[in-house]
RNA sequence: GGAGAGAUGGUCGAGUUGGUUUAAGGCACCGGUCUUGAAAACCGGCGUAGUCGCAAGGCUACCGUGAGUUCGAAUCUCACUCUCUCCGCCA
């Protein structure tokens, strides 16, 4: 959510940040609406302020003996005047906070211009895309003849989009889970939460997820609750109407948790493997920081990520979304894309992203810099540190054996029993 | 699931026969006086948001949330949420 002051008075950054939408947006009826319900605002204002002060005069009156019922009549049409106007601000203020939410984060002015993904900016590499002297296999077939991924039995007890993850195989998820969580809380700081997976309706409204994008939630039956699509909701929503101290800034949270996602509109898309699941699991890092350090702790943030894949051997490179492919309450961010043998080329497996004060705004997570200064926003930042299921694709292709084995990259090994090999 | 109690500013806590309470008071915090320095004591300040105004400064709203009664609601009515205690059930 922007700051409807700040696009009262400066509109070219509403122009900016509906770049990204496509969609059209009415920009004079709007602002007309504000000006409509500061009118309404200032005029109701000034009959309650009669109000407040005639009605004082009452107990004065009566103790008086005076009479009081041609006041008390006025009053009464007063107060129904009130109401009246009262009713027509909240029709209003409605209409404009149901505007307000549809209008995407403004890009950074670092953010490159772009329709797709195709314009995404490659920012660096690391590592070289594994060659195979044999003809390789997608992780799914590797899976399924080790016999440690069965997506036709979920495929039975679910459906479509799930996985039963079997013996070394789900040893190498719950191995991946560990490492990560352990390398950003010994290693790079941050404190681990492990969140409900369920949230209500305002955690999913207080991180943007509603109410524009319902239909990619699943909503649990006869509860108000949905199944969380990232660790973000309920990990940013930990401080929702708050006013944290600045000495205590950057608030750095890592959260694994299962994430559960509709996949609307990806129908068709990515059908086989673990790549596109309803439920699949990840690592998650969420910051809390000042305005002012939110660009370096993004840099940092990134290079967490960064460093599980490196410590993991897998080649990646990060790219800087374009405005097209930026997510709606984004201001920047970054894709960490691995290297992926069975599609060829980079996918997509970490995004972090820099949410300045738009999620702060909604959740209203404040920070006082001193003991008398006035609260400011915070600025949000999240990422993926990393996504397991497709880290756990990743490994499975890249070290892959002529035999069908596959090689437990090192840093896994005392996660997994000293386990070297599948097999 | 059953029974009961409760929810007030950063925190503790008063206020519930509706109207000088403009939400008292304590603590914490900030500024000052005093002191060699500190503590103590004393004086003053100390919520959030909206809105009008160049500004100084007004005004309005907010006592868990949402409706309602009333000229007027922290206070009365209804619904909901959450917390605590006891009972039952349960991994």
């Amino acid at each position: 959510m922007l700051d409807i002051k700040q696009l009262r008075s400066n509109p070219e950054l509403l122009q900016r940040a509906l770049l990204k939408s496509k969609g059209k947006f009415n920009i004079d009826g709007f602002m007309a609406l504000d000006v409509k319900r500061r009118e309404l605002i200032f005029k109701t204002e000034q009959m309650k302020s009669k109000q407040n002060a005639d009605s004082k005069l009452i107990p004065q009156y009566k103790k008086e003996g005076k009479d009081v019922t041609s006041l008390m009549e006025e009053m009464k049409a007063l107060s129904n005047d009130v109401k009246e106007l009262d009713q027509q601000i909240k029709e209003v203020d409605d209409q404009i906070a149901a505007l307000v939410m549809t209008i995407p984060n403004v890009p950074n002015e670092s953010v490159p211009t772009g329709d797709s993904d195709a314009d995404n900016q490659e920012v660096r590499k690391w590592g070289t895309p594994v060659k195979f002297d044999f003809e390789p296999k997608a992780h799914w077939d590797i899976g399924e003849a080790l016999d440690i991924l069965d997506f036709s039995t979920a495929a039975k007890v679910t459906g479509a989009r799930f996985t039963f993850y079997k013996g070394a195989g789900a040893r190498l998820e719950r191995a991946l889970m560990n490492f990560m969580l352990d390398l950003h809380t010994l290693k790079h700081g941050y404190k681990e939460i492990f969140p409900p997976f369920m949230v209500h309706r305002n955690s999913m409204v207080g991180t943007g997820q509603l109410p524009k994008f319902e239909e990619d939630a699943f909503k649990v039956a006869n509860t108000e609750y949905f199944l969380i699509p990232t660790a973000e909701v309920p990990v940013t929503n930990m401080y929702r109407e708050q006013i944290l101290d600045v000495k205590d800034l950057p608030i750095m949270h890592t959260a694994y948790s299962a994430c559960f996602r509709a996949e609307a509109g990806s129908a068709g898309r990515d059908t086989r493997g673990l790549i596109r699941q309803h439920q699949f699991n990840k690592v998650e890092l969420v910051k809390f920081t000042t305005p002012e350090t939110s660009y370096e702790e993004l840099e940092k943030l990134t290079n967490d990520a960064e460093e599980v894949l490196q410590q993991l051997g897998l080649a990646y490179r990060v790219v800087r979304l374009c405005i097209g492919d930026l997510g709606f309450s984004s201001a920047m961010t970054y894709d960490i894309e691995v290297w992926m043998p069975s599609y060829n080329r980079y996918v997509e497996i970490s995004s972090c992203s820099n949410f300045e004060s738009f999620q702060a705004r909604r959740a209203d997570i404040k920070f006082r810099r001193g003991p008398n200064e006035k609260p400011e926003l915070v600025h949000t930042l999240n990422g993926s540190g990393v996504a397991i299921g497709r880290t756990t694709a990743c490994i499975l292709e890249t070290y892959q054996q002529p035999d069908g084995s596959v090689i437990v990259p090192e840093v896994l090994r005392k996660y997994m029993g000293g386990i070297e090999v599948i097999k």
